[in-house]
RNA sequence: GGGAGCAUAGCUCAGCUGGGAGAGCAUCUGCCUUACAAGCAGAGGGUCAUAGGUUCGAGCCCUAUUGUUCCCACCA
């Protein structure tokens, strides 16, 4: 059959069709197979809510990377795909479609709200899957999972009601960050910080008994209707006297106590500090050590509440304001200062979160943190690059009691169920509880869980946990998780600790971590900035395989980079060179070509490109072995483009052309590493490999399910690489000869070549003839044209009879300013050999390698000072 | 306040365990050579931030400095 494509590669088109195969073809299904090793990675859940962004692309991307890569060297490999029900950004999403039809969820109430909710998943939960798609990313569809699946759930409330009984969860009273936009308590790793500029408002407390006043500087004059005590510092000489009196607290005239804490900085501000318990988490810390009540003064919503009629409704900014203003008419006010502050903001809607006193449930941190710790420490789970293990002890040793509850109702209902009548709780994976003291039918806590609840479980729940499946028991633990450094707190470290404690395994045995995708500019894509590019729209104007190749393109692990539309173009064209490469080849095979096996009677080009390319498979197997993703895709490059497109396919075109055995033998060598070439490639760019595989290897299958090559000693020809080597340095030589005189490679010139290897180059006349643009080719031990233009390698001298353009004295100055080139080659290998310290403390290879380059540069001395003897 | 990253060609970035600096884009020159002008053949361009140190040898290791980005941290 004959095979055909088009001049120019169109992604578009093949994409989907290829694609399609795929999945017709169940390429992506991974099964339980004892025979096999299992290779497991599981997707980080992009939100129902989202769309495929930069940082989604390059995630998935190199992820696809390794899974197709261990797939190909023979593992069960196995991608599970999902997605996150992303509790509060979801919620947040459906309740701004409500307002648009005038409806609040309380008008609706929570099990209508759960309706709308689910409905919302069935419709854009699809969305990202399908767009995943459209990347290329070969998961294994059949078993996609939700974060909300009844397994998921399942998982949920075991874990749930495990910790519970182990004492390591707990509900309790405690200061929370909480969101007045979400309405909701928030974890510390969801609150960003900030400098805002503020003010700092000096402040007169009056001592009760009249004897004066002290001062004291705030950023939040609203926050002092909740004052309960001002505090100082025990060794603070200042206001030693002060302490177990009391101040009247202004406009509100309540008295409180002046009390004395560590906490308070002496050389900061006046060295007194109001005390908010209910506002601070600091003040709520002085606050249980002092027994200090603990006044609420704020809504949900962060307004002023009922309890100060003349601000209640007023929001937290309003009343500031008035407040201010009033504490200037008491004469409280000493004055204003401007003043830049830390602020924490809510990290999904940017809202300044409110600390608040209120109950909520929690994880103790501690006794999962440490086996968390040790489990990077003694090498189980390894980070990559490693210097991000330093980010994740910090952070676990640092920890604080993870805050899970949220007042959302989409996401995972908490299992604890309380009883009206006589206040007993229980906390159970049952629904429908019943009081166990009363009898009666028991009210399930209204909170919902964290969204990064559930998704610490990922890596088991979606492989059946707590079931003891086949599939957790094959596939777990998983072997690579990649993901971005901004989520190793979010995620990583709770997957590690709930990893651990559950299943008594690490998760993961190594975490690939990336950087961000930043704009051209390098600032952050954002929509606020509106300078996020779509990488659906660049995969329409440009195809998947070049925006992949792009993000793993000169990029080292853990560092961001930016998207230049320049280096998708660059991508595009590399994948349009490989494309005409197969062209070549498919209009140069025989009608009934049939080859996959490599001939007996290579020639020594041949041996040359296979010999390159073995190579090019153990590098690109090593580096993707150590995640070198970049290092091993520019390898790819250079060795398709240049060694092959550029003087493999170059040097077959006469042997082609000339017919006969060598043209066989050619065409052979171009298809059998072509071939090999494509499957080096697929899992960076699987569209187009697989579709021009497809052509030229009709009734082989997919080259997704072939064999990744690998080393193979036999194939193996180091010598004859370096005797090919020299034949196209000799190549170049005249290239570049001719091109520094201008000369045109329609003007042909003869080329005499001196050499002690005759047959060597002898192996390379037709090459001559046809890439050094020579019209005949000689080869000699003694060329005598003294006249000629010279070109000097370390293994001949290359004569070129172009009387009419020889410049007898340029050809002098030239020759003249090589041997200097020369001359400082040997000058520097001498220093090397003749320093006493080199030969005596450098390996003995590092010495050999030397006194080779020194013979090298001596021969081509020697060849430079006889031209220059012969011209004069 | 603590910690980390980065600083290499005009631009964007590679450079693995230390052995005479690389790519893409841009620039310049010459080519429509029957796979590809999204191409081919050439060229120019870098005291690898600065200063010390270790070493026979440093872009790479150590110390300090400068600039820059980021993370963490309760100074009201």
């Amino acid at each position: 059959m004959k095979r055909e494509l088009p001049k120019l590669y169109e992604p578009g088109e093949v994409e989907d069709k290829i694609y399609k195969y795929w999945m017709d073809n169940e390429c992506f299904k991974a099964s339980v197979d004892p025979k096999k090793e299992p290779y497991t990675i599981v997707i980080p859940p992009p939100n129902i809510t989202g769309q495929l962004h930069m940082g989604h692309a390059l995630d998935e991307t190199l992820q696809d990377i390794l899974i197709r890569w261990k797939r190909m060297r023979g593992y069960s490999a196995l991608w599970l795909p999902g997605t996150d029900h992303a509790a509060i950004a979801t919620e947040a999403k459906i309740v701004a479609a409500m307002a648009e039809e005038g409806l609040t969820k309380e008008q609706i109430g929570r099990s209508a709200f759960m309706e709308r909710a689910w409905a919302w998943k069935a419709k854009f939960g699809g969305r990202i899957v399908e767009q995943l798609k459209k990347l290329g990313c070969s998961c294994d569809w059949s078993r996609e999972r939700f974060t909300m699946d009844e397994g998921c759930n399942k998982a949920v409330r075991e874990v749930f009601v495990n910790l519970y009984n182990k004492g390591l969860i707990y509900r309790g009273e405690r200061i929370i960050n909480w969101c007045p936009h979400c309405k909701t308590s928030i974890s510390d790793a969801e609150v960003n910080y900030e400098d805002q500029a503020g003010h700092f408002w000096h402040l007169r407390y009056p001592l009760s008994d009249g004897s004066g006043y002290i001062e004291l500087a705030t950023t939040r004059p609203e926050t002092l209707l909740g004052d309960t005590a001002v505090a100082v510092n025990p060794a603070d000489e200042r206001y030693k006297d002060f302490v177990g009196k009391t101040v009247i607290l202004p406009i509100v005239h309540r008295e409180i106590p002046i009390v004395a804490d560590d906490y308070v900085e002496m050389d900061f501000g006046t060295g007194v500090v109001k005390i908010t318990p209910a506002h601070d988490p600091n003040d709520f810390e002085v606050g249980l050590r002092h027994k200090l009540p603990v006044i609420n003064v704020l809504t949900e919503d962060a307004k002023i509440t009922d309890d100060y009629p003349k601000y209640a409704g007023m929001d937290r900014y309003e009343a500031r304001k008035a407040i201010v203003a009033d504490l200037e008419a008491e004469g409280a006010l000493i004055k204003v200062e401007d003043y830049n502050h830390n602020v924490g903001v809510c990290y999904r809607c940017g809202t300044t979160v409110e600390p608040r006193v209120s109950t909520q449930w929690f994880v103790k941190m501690e006794p999962l943190a440490k086996p968390a710790i040790e489990a990077v420490k003694t090498g189980k789970t390894k980070f990559v690059p490693e210097r991000f293990d330093k980010i994740y002890y910090h952070w676990l040793e640092n920890i604080k009691d993870w805050c899970i509850s949220r007042q959302v109702w989409w996401g995972h209902q908490i299992p604890a169920f309380y009883c009206d009548d006589c206040g007993e709780m229980v906390v159970t994976k049952e629904d429908g509880a019943v009081c166990p003291k009363c009898g009666k039918p028991m009210r399930q806590d209204s909170d919902t869980l964290d969204t990064w609840f559930s998704s610490a479980l990922w890596p088991f729940s979606t492989l059946g946990w707590p079931e003891q499946t086949e599939d957790l028991k094959y596939f777990y633990p998983t072997n690579t998780l990649v993901t971005g450094y901004d989520i190793i707190f979010f995620w990583v470290i709770r997957m590690m600790f709930s990893g651990i404690e559950h299943t008594g395994e690490v998760p993961f045995n190594t975490v690939l971590i990336h950087g961000l995708v930043r704009d051209s500019q390098g600032r952050k894509m954002s929509k606020s900035l509106g300078n996020g590019v779509d990488p659906l729209v660049e995969i329409d104007k440009y195809g998947a395989d070049a925006l992949r190749f792009m993000l793993a393109t000169g990029n080292a692990p853990g560092n961001d980079m930016r998207y230049m539309e320049d280096k998708v173009k660059a991508s595009r064209n590399f994948a349009n060179k490989l494309w005409n490469a197969s062209r070549f080849i498919m209009m140069n095979l025989p009608d009934d070509f049939k080859a996959t096996e490599l001939p007996k009677n290579l020639n020594v080009e041949d041996k040359w490109v296979v010999s390159k390319f073995n190579t090019l498979a153990k590098e690109v197997n090593q580096n993707l072995e150590s995640f070198e993703l970049g290092v091993a895709v520019s390898k790819l490059y250079d060795f398709i483009w240049d060694v092959y497109c550029d003087w493999y396919i170059e040097l077959t075109k006469p042997r082609i052309q000339a017919g006969g055995e060598t043209a066989q033998t050619a065409q052979q060598v171009l298809v059998w590493v072509m071939k090999g070439m494509l499957k080096l490639l697929h899992p960076f760019m699987p569209f187009i490999t697989e579709d021009i595989w497809q052509t030229l290897c009709e009734g082989e299958g997919a080259i997704m399910l072939s064999d990744f090559p690998v080393y193979d000693s036999a194939l193996d020809f180091a010598d004859d690489e370096v005797s090919f080597e020299k034949i196209i340095t000799a190549i170049k030589a005249v290239r570049n000869r001719r091109a520094e005189m201008n000369v045109p490679p329609s003007v042909k010139a003869a080329l005499h070549i001196e050499t002690a290897e005759k047959a060597t180059f002898e192996q390379g006349v037709l090459f001559f003839e046809r890439l050094a643009s020579a019209s005949e080719v000689e080869i000699a031990d003694k060329v005598d044209m003294p006249d000629a233009v010279t070109v000097v390698t370390d293994s001949a001298r290359i004569f070129i009879p172009l009387d009419q353009l020889v410049d007898k004295e340029k050809e002098l100055a030239r020759l003249d300013k090589e041997k200097k080139a020369v001359q400082k080659d040997i000058d520097f290998s001498q220093g090397k050999l003749n320093n006493q310290g080199f030969l005596a403390k450098a390996p003995q290879q590092q010495v050999e390698a030397e006194k080779a380059k020194l013979a090298k540069a001596l021969e081509k001395m020697a060849k430079i000072e006889e031209s220059i003897k012969a011209f004069k």
